[in-house]
DNA sequence: GACCTGCTGCGGTTTG
């Protein structure tokens, strides 16, 4: 064993003899040495199985058991973003602490209260909690914060790369500053994450003010081999015997997957429904056993806990066909190989999703990407013609391969989670001055982007007396009002993120799932869910319970659902692979065909040397060559002079009438830079949880800093106009 | 034109 072996407190030593390992990983060995010899922050960044877990915690336990404090408090603290992942963790941490009188807690909602309660008692040990209990810890046991954590040496945050800019990646961050700030001195933070492009972003996510101290330990696994394949598919293809697009695709994954443990990643929870029926029901034509499972967030906890358990069984052939609940997290252990139906909205996401399979000694990993594209009539829009889905799963595999993937956008000022910090500080502290709120949130916090002018008017808004949330007393102190109580009060304010409401649906007394309430449903009707067909009996609407029973018919409901972002560099690529003549092995006869007859198209259609398309008198078509967000911002400047627009990858398909002024006149317009009014085109702004107490202004702010980028937008246009 | 994640305190009753 080597010298960081070594570094480690004998029990440790001892329990890792015991496991029968015969030496350390690499990675283990670079975070022990880090650990062991410096204070600094760290992100360790390997593959699911690379053994991060350990790496982190063998010398940050040790240092634990070798150089005891007087303080009281919790040792370490270890955030994590599911419950699944903290009861699995906590099992493996009770391990190694078995002989150690070193306490592991898990705690977040399923955890009993005399647990807790034990734990608030007499706080020591490993402390496993998500970041909505820890929220709670802070609103309910404000003043204790100090007594609890006074003595915690270092915060490990695992996933750290599901969390970087999102809502609740802020909440936690927010978190952490104020847990310094109560215990009045820095923390060391470990950050645990899966290798995904540039690592430099998790670094500045986890010490923003001191980037350059924290240390990188990335692992350098050799990566599988890669099989790759992409298959084409028509659909409405002429004549009544030939299979349409689902039905060719369901019949080869029953051929190829069948005998062995699968991911299909369908794409929507509709489509999975879709695909479980299609194979269940080959699998009854065919007298065979199922095998075939549908997995997905509405499912019921006991019908995805039945599936993961089937996957981790060996000899017990098991194909999830599932949305992003099987990308991370939990350990369902290797799978044989993994399937993407319809072209992804990121690259990081297929990457993560391949990662699940060619995890063993000399296993490739396998993707098999399907695409659907229409059949070809005489009418087809030009978006069927250019075959956008086949190009952007093309230009996504060629991505992937170079190792590429989507960076985290910093920009966001996430004013949402602004007003839920806000009052949960106030209610932490039993009330604050507007000064000290500011400090902790924008100064020392993650709202950095939030000027003090910004932050008055969020105060201003929230403490309107038509929305209540906070008010102040004759000394300026800032109170929760009668609003703000009740939603602190009640358990649903400790997530930022929002859910929509849902019915349950329920048969024989046993629960299947959840569906969203805008489904249109009534008595009768038949319905496709948890990949079993079902009638409607009975619709309470009061209680939200639909209760149904088995049926031989249905159709799939329908899940509602935002659009994504596909990043410029996406695209880009996109343009790239139209306006080339590559080949790419990967792709069969039918995909190359497809691209083919996109290459035609795009030729005939000029875009390779214009940018604007007229094809009828009102209708022009423009090839922006960027994301999402830069386009979308171009298709609402275009609205708000009046012209009707669609969006598509890369594409702005636009209507002038006979009152609105040319489309050259209206990007000249644009191009000018003077002011204009982006959002009287655009619906709803509120798209986040407390975005409803916010106002207008405020709302327009936090859509342009994270969702639209007004200041390219000039820039945009005139590149635009260079080419008409 | 999409997906995922999370949840306390208290009062009442029962049991040893």
């Amino acid at each position: 064993m080597s010298s960081a072996f070594e570094k480690l407190a004998r029990p440790i030593q001892k329990w890792i003899r015991q496991q029968g390992w015969r030496e350390l990983r690499d990675i283990q060995v670079r975070s022990i040495n880090a650990i062991c010899d410096s204070h600094a922050d760290i992100v360790i960044a390997a593959s699911t199985a690379g053994g991060k877990t350990e790496a982190a915690f063998l010398p940050l336990i040790s240092e634990v058991i070798d150089e005891p404090v007087e303080l009281s408090g919790f040792d370490l603290l270890y955030i994590g973003p599911l419950k699944a992942l903290i009861t699995d963790q906590a099992m493996r941490l009770e391990d190694i602490c078995r002989e150690m009188s070193l306490p592991v807690v898990p705690w977040h909602g399923d955890i009993s209260q005399s647990i807790k309660a034990r734990a608030i008692k007499s706080p020591k040990g490993i402390l496993l909690i998500t970041p909505e209990s820890l929220e709670a810890l802070f609103i309910h046991r404000g003043l204790e914060i100090t007594r609890l954590f006074a003595a915690t040496r270092t915060v490990i945050i695992d996933e750290l790369h599901t969390v970087l800019d999102s809502e609740r990646g802020i909440q936690v961050r927010s978190l952490l500053t104020r847990l310094e700030l109560a215990i009045k001195r820095p923390v060391r933070r470990v950050g645990l994450s899966a290798t995904l492009g540039d690592m430099d972003l998790a670094k500045s996510y986890l010490r923003p003010d001191n980037v350059d101290a924290v240390q990188l330990i990335e692992s350098e696994g050799g990566e599988a081999e890669l099989m790759l394949q992409l298959r084409g598919y028509l659909s409405g293809a002429e004549g009544e015997s030939s299979p349409s697009a689902i039905d060719g695709i369901t019949a080869h994954l029953f051929k190829y997957l069948r005998g062995s443990d699968n991911l299909i990643f369908a794409g929507a929870r509709q489509q999975v429904e879709i695909y479980a029926d299609g194979l269940r029901d080959l699998c009854d034509k065919e007298h065979l056993p199922l095998e075939f499972y549908p997995h997905h967030a509405s499912l019921s906890r006991e019908h995805r806990d039945f599936v993961e358990r089937r996957l981790k069984k060996p000899g017990q052939p098991t194909t999830a066909v599932c949305t992003s609940t099987l990308e991370l997290g939990i350990d369902i252990g290797d799978v044989n190989s993994v399937a993407q139906i319809g072209a992804p909205f990121s690259v990081a996401a297929l990457r993560q999703r391949l990662g699940r399979s060619g995890r063993r000694e000399g296993q490739p990993a396998i993707l098999r990407q399907y695409v659907v594209e229409s059949k070809l009539t005489a009418d087809s829009s030009f978006v069927d013609r250019l075959r956008l889905n086949l190009v952007r799963s093309t230009a996504m595999i060629d991505l992937l391969l170079e190792g590429w993937c989507e960076p985290p956008k910093p920009d966001a000022i996430h004013l949402s989670t602004l007003v839920h910090q806000t009052l949960s500080v106030i209610a932490q502290l039993g009330g604050a001055s507007a000064t000290t709120v500011y400090k902790i949130l924008c100064k020392e916090g993650p709202f950095r982007q939030v000027t003090s002018h910004i932050f008055a008017d969020v105060l201003r808004a929230i403490g309107a007396p038509e929305m209540g949330l906070i008010e102040q007393s004759n000394s300026g102190l800032l109170l929760l009002g009668p609003m703000g109580e009740r939603l602190v009060e009640h358990y649903s304010f400790f997530a930022v993120f929002q859910t929509p409401e849902e019915y349950r649906l329920v048969t024989d007394g046993y629960e299947l799932g959840t569906l969203p309430i805008d489904n249109v449903l009534f008595l009768g009707m038949l319905l496709i869910f948890s990949g079993r067909r079902w009638l409607v009996q009975q619709i309470h609407d009061q209680e939200k319970i639909i209760v149904v029973q088995p049926a031989k018919a249905g159709v799939p409901p329908t899940f509602g659902g935002n659009p994504g972002d596909i990043h410029d560099t996406v695209i880009e690529r996109m343009f790239t692979l139209l306006e080339g003549d590559s080949r790419p092995v990967y792709m069969d006869a039918v995909s190359l065909g497809m691209l083919k007859e996109a290459r035609f198209t795009y030729e005939q259609m000029g875009f390779h040397s214009k940018s604007v398309l007229g094809v009828s008198e009102h209708t022009s078509i423009i090839s922006t060559r960027v994301g999402t967000v830069k386009t979308a911002t171009l298709a609402l400047a275009l609205k708000s002079f009046g012209l009707s627009v669609e969006q598509y990858d890369g594409f702005l398909l636009v209507e002038t009438a006979a009152e609105t002024p040319s489309l050259q006149a209206t990007l000249e317009n644009i191009a000018s830079g003077d002011a204009i009014d982006l959002l009287s085109g655009a619906g709803n702004l509120m798209s986040e949880k407390f975005h409803s107490y916010l106002s207008t202004n405020l709302l327009a702010l936090d859509a342009t800093s994270s969702r639209l980028a007004p200041h390219l937008l000039s820039d945009l246009a005139t590149k635009v106009l260079s080419k008409v």
